[in-house]
DNA sequence: TCTGGGGTCCTAGGACCC
DNA sequence: TCTGGGGTCCTAGGACCC
């Protein structure tokens, strides 16, 4: 049996737990740059407010409904979402935290009936330790458990139990509520006449392999409670890649800032390309340019390039040594960038790097310089110290107008009570 | 004027091998 | 007119997730 444990609204609760005011009230928490919608309380969805929401769409809505915004505060949410996890790591060892919001978790089945109980005291401590709402869903399989937690965040006690013959419940749900199957899939399956979860458990699975994916006729099996996906041992696996990709607070014309901009951003993919101790066989450092007259995504331009390194590495040094040549090769006079960005991949684990024959000499004085580095910035702060290369005004940098204080992670933005 | 960031996996097609 | 069978690896693109 599986339980998916789900936080409601997960951004808009964290900023409440320290808000309370916010109860009650339409809450936004918009990306970065303060660009879009990325969560939304009830009170907003109820408003009709669809995720992805551009802020200035909203703007003219915010009095008229006493709306609520906050930029994003990650600092906050990765700390809060520690919390929740280490309470559902106390309940049980097989523990999959598939998202910043949610977990998996298995469970040895004595008595299904006792699972709705354990689901509502669960989900009342955890509500009670960290002041975050949750929902639980129970199944055979994690597409089923997926599936209740859907349910189970529309009912008032936030727990659901699938049914042991569940094609009826599921009759109920719409295909592209489904777990895996997005909204290009649904367009199509409902163009086939699978409109509802339970016509898709009753559809013919080989059929579909062929026709759409394998991953679709997994789909079908675990939807009928044959379990076929593995809960997967997050802590083990390596990570396939490591980006670091940001949009401007203002567009960038000039070569200077947009070198600034990517030599910042791959820094920081570089750091935490240490902290997890790896090292990247290669990168991608991509641009993108803004449409002529502000228009939208459809207009947005990318260029890119990819490098593979000679010597994996994770050092800012080298790194920048070979990246921003490439900036400018890439530049255009005249191009109005909106965003940038650098994706490594090919990452394996630093300590068992693939060595070239003619190796270059290893420089152990590098590596001591960036963990030196690593852990000054650790305790002093992001850019205590920072590369030159980065600037030192960094105008471009991302708008967060309306950034709430990281209360559990900064001594200085601890709450003050009078 | 203003629209995010970070991931995973699968598939088809091409190039290559014997 | 008619030209095999069985593989691997890589890449780009597309789909999905939060």
């Amino acid at each position: 049996m599986y339980a998916l444990v789900d936080c409601n609204n997960f951004f808009v609760s964290c900023e409440r737990i320290f808000a309370p005011q916010l109860e009650g009230r339409p809450v936004a928490v918009l990306s970065n740059n303060d660009g879009c919608v990325v969560a939304r309380s009830n009170e907003l969805k109820a408003l009709g407010i669809p995720m992805g929401t551009p802020l200035f769409q909203l703007r003219p809505l915010l009095s008229r409904y006493h709306i609520a915004i906050c930029s994003s505060n990650y600092e906050l949410y990765a700390d809060i979402s520690r919390r929740v996890m280490a309470i559902l790591a106390e309940e049980s060892p097989c523990l999959e935290q598939y998202s910043i919001d949610e977990a998996f978790m298995r469970l040895n089945l004595e008595r299904r009936e006792g699972l709705p109980a354990f689901g509502g005291e669960l989900r009342r401590r955890i509500r009670q330790w960290t002041g975050i709402p949750v929902s639980v869903g129970f199944g055979p399989s994690k597409t089923l458990a997926k599936a209740a937690t859907h349910i189970a965040k529309k009912r008032s006690d936030g727990v659901f139990l699938m049914p042991e013959k569940p094609l009826e419940t599921l009759d109920g749900l719409p295909v592209e509520e489904v777990w895996g199957v997005g909204s290009r899939l649904a367009v199509r399956l409902r163009q086939r006449g699978i409109a509802t979860a339970g016509q898709l458990a009753r559809a013919d699975e080989v059929k579909l392999a062929a026709k759409y994916s394998v991953c679709l006729a997994r789909t079908v099996l675990e939807l009928r409670g044959q379990s076929v996906l593995e809960l997967e041992d997050v802590e083990q696996r390596q990570p396939q890649t490591l980006a670091c990709t940001r949009a401007f607070g203002a567009v960038i014309v000039e070569l200077r800032e947009l070198r600034e901009a990517v030599a910042t951003y791959l820094d920081q993919a570089a750091e935490r390309l240490r902290a997890q101790n790896q090292v990247a066989g290669g990168l991608i450092v991509f641009l993108q340019a803004a449409g002529a007259n502000g228009g939208g995504p459809e207009t947005w331009n990318n260029a890119s390039r990819t490098l593979l390194l000679e010597t994996p590495t994770a050092s800012n040094a080298e790194l920048l040594k070979i990246v921003l040549p490439e900036v400018d090769r890439l530049f255009v006079e005249g191009t109005r960038y909106r965003k940038a960005g650098v994706v490594f991949f090919a990452l394996e684990d630093a300590a068992q790097k693939q060595l070239m024959l003619f190796e270059p000499p290893v420089r152990p004085r590098q590596r001591e310089l960036y963990s030196a580095m690593d852990s000054i910035n650790r305790q002093y702060g992001r850019r205590a110290l920072f590369n030159l290369a980065e600037g030192i005004s960094q105008n471009w940098r991302m708008r967060r107008e309306h950034l709430t204080p990281c209360y559990t992670t900064r001594w200085k933005d601890l709450l003050m009570v009078n």
